[in-house]
DNA sequence: TCTTCTGTGCTCACCAC
DNA sequence: GTGGTGAGC
């Protein structure tokens, strides 16, 4: 209930969140600042996204319940399974039979996986991690689809993808043109004065806007919840109607339920958002503020879960945003340097982060392999080198489809060596007709052999790679030319040939065969089943580690004689003297 | 569902040199 | 530009 009440308003200063007088000219301006007075922002997030991708694949009824499992963990439930404790982090629920037999119309789906090295992703039961990659392309294209829809929903600019699930958007512009078009006399100051204030904004109907997050903040008297109306207040009700009809947009059209907040930054609006999911939208009014707050223990708060939020903490005997509240910025700034300020602005529901559109492409493709089984052989190596090639190869491909210009920057291919921290070598990857999976798995083969190459013992064990492509772009000119890149290989093939080389290695039938990148030598390998797979497997593994031999007794001499790369200049410059202790707190902002 | 937590597979931002 | 780290979904 929200009364119209005329009663004069008592103008408390301390809450930062209190009305300002909204003019003429608030309306009227074309600069948006992120200081405007009716600023408001929302952020979307699709509710159990990858669990609703894929019943949205399968075409699955909303109400059926249903988990995405990576290996052997939920990666992904949707709200009718979480119904029966499941749940992503349960410690008690782990394994599919249990959630299974608590819910035996659990509907299970395993991400896609690319088997055995091949060229597309497929979906299987219960897909191997010893010889399998996870596939999430899937997600990455129904997001897309996602963002480009609010795009189009919202004037130019005012979106920004924040993550595969969520955008936020600025819905102030959108909101002050509807004030304008919904009341004409807005656009016409009394006296032509731009800097009079707004008549007595119109009462609220709220129904089917949302929930609004009640005004609870700590005053005793039932009448002080009741407050009065605002302009920010209708502008939050305007921008919550506009953010229904994308949302149902996006229902209707692609089949995705989301959960919204809407306040007046992004900070509070993605803390609103989880207020009452899913497929339901939360309104954070500014007097709403303070008393949403304050009972919120702050460590859950982004950048506060770790060693800086502990420190604070400690120092304060504080746990809740409200505890916090009493501690002077001074006093702040005194233990905590130049965070403080950040800190405490942020316990007040203070944010000045602007909504930017980020590119639609991105910057950098990652395809990665834990390997459970530590891999002893630098052929092996190859192995998921190529298998991570191939996966990059259709995704730059899909890019090159939807913007053709694109091409990658450099090449880089990260590998952890047991518990060692991962380590990388990255090269310009320079432009040819075609990304193939041959291309692309030369060029980490070569970077392979450079990071790992000379230092092969018999004890070393990879037990993780990383292959990326990084600064994406549309390309400018120069760098055309590969000749002499790939300087061992002789023949040159055409964009053809290696078109259906790629298509060869998947899809071959009977006895098969591949053409090492190498030495251009055709090798037989079996193909019909799971045996055959296996033993074509060992024969390339076979093969690479032949060469693999080869080229280390090569870079090993050059080592020895050119040692500029890489020999030890390492221990010089590690721990204590390369590390200034980080200034001020930045030492803090790492988790646990 | 609702004491935020796992490990894996990502993307991005930032830092030192 | 190269290589490393941290943060979040
Ligand atoms: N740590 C992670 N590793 C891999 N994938 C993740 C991880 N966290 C989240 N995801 C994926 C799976 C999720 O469906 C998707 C969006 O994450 P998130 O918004 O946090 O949860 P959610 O969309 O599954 O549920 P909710 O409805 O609570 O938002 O990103």
């Amino acid at each position: 209930m929200n009364s119209f009440k005329a009663k004069a308003k008592a103008q408390h200063n301390i809450d930062t969140h209190d009305p300002i007088t909204v003019t003429y000219r608030h309306i009227l301006t074309t600069n948006i600042t992120n200081k405007h007075p009716l600023r408001v922002v929302a952020l979307v997030d699709s509710d159990a996204f990858y669990a609703a991708c894929e019943m949205v694949r399968l075409g699955v009824d909303r109400e059926t319940p249903l988990v995405v499992m990576q290996w052997s963990s939920f990666i992904a439930v949707n709200y009718p399974a979480r119904k029966y404790g499941i749940s992503r982090f349960g410690k008690d629920l782990v394994s599919v039979e249990e959630a299974r037999k608590r819910c035996p119309e659990l509907r299970v789906v395993h991400v896609a996986t690319y088997k055995e090295g091949q060229a597309e992703p497929g979906y299987f039961d219960k897909p191997d991690p010893l010889t399998h990659k996870v596939s999430l392309d899937y997600y990455r294209r129904e997001s897309k689809k996602i963002h480009q829809l609010i795009a189009d929903s919202v004037p130019a600019g005012t979106s920004e993808r924040a993550s595969i699930d969520e955008a936020f958007i600025d819905f102030t512009r959108a909101v002050l043109d509807v004030m304008l078009e919904r009341w004409p006399h807005l656009s016409k100051p009394p006296q032509d004065d731009m800097d009079s204030a707004l008549p007595t904004p119109p009462p609220i109907n709220w129904d089917g806007l949302g929930h609004l997050i009640p005004s609870n903040d700590g005053v005793e008297d039932p009448e002080a919840f009741d407050h009065e109306t605002t302009w920010h207040d209708v502008a939050l009700s305007i921008a919550a109607e506009l953010m229904d009809n994308i949302r149902k947009e996006i229902d209707s059209r692609f089949g995705y339920t989301t959960s919204a907040g809407l306040a007046k930054n992004k900070f509070l609006a993605k803390l609103c958002a989880s207020y009452k999911k899913p497929n339901s939208q939360s309104i954070l009014r500014n007097t709403a503020i303070v008393g949403y707050l304050q009972p919120l223990p702050f460590q859950k708060i982004r950048f506060l879960g770790g060693k800086l939020g502990q420190a604070i903490s400690e120092e304060f005997e504080a746990a809740t945003v409200g505890d916090l509240l009493s501690i002077g910025l001074g006093e702040l700034q005194s233990k905590f340097g130049d965070n403080a300020i950040w800190v405490y602005e942020l316990m007040r529901g203070i944010d000045r982060s602007e909504v930017k559109e980020r590119p639609d492409q991105t910057k950098s493709m990652l395809a990665s392999k834990n390997l459970p089984k530590p891999i002893t052989r630098p052929g092996e190596g190859q192995h998921w080198i190529r298998v991570l090639a191939a996966e990059l190869a259709l995704r730059l491909r899909e890019a090159r489809a939807e913007t053709p210009g694109l091409w990658p920057k450099s090449i880089v291919l990260h590998a952890r060596k047991g518990y060692e921290s991962s380590r990388s070598r990255q090269a310009p990857f320079p432009f040819v007709q075609d990304a193939t999976v041959d291309v692309i798995a030369a060029a980490g083969d070569k970077l392979w052999k450079e990071l790992v190459g000379v230092s092969w013992t018999d004890k070393t064990k990879v037990s993780s790679l990383q292959l990326s492509f990084t600064g994406i772009a549309t390309q400018e000119t120069g760098q055309q030319n590969i000749e002499g890149f790939f300087g061992s290989r002789k023949r040159k093939r055409t964009e053809e040939e290696d078109v259906e080389k790629a298509l060869d290695d998947a899809h071959d039938v009977g006895f098969s065969e591949f053409t090492c990148e190498r030495c251009s030598k055709n090798i037989k390998i079996p193909w019909g089943g799971k045996e055959e797979e296996m033993q074509a497997q060992a024969i390339r593994v076979e093969h690479e580690d032949f060469h693999f031999a080869m080229d280390l007794a090569k870079s090993a001499d050059m080592a020895t004689a050119a040692p500029s790369k890489r020999p030890d200049s390492r221990s010089k410059t590690t721990a204590a003297s390369s590390k200034p202790q980080g200034k001020g707190i930045e030492k803090f902002f790492k988790r646990r």
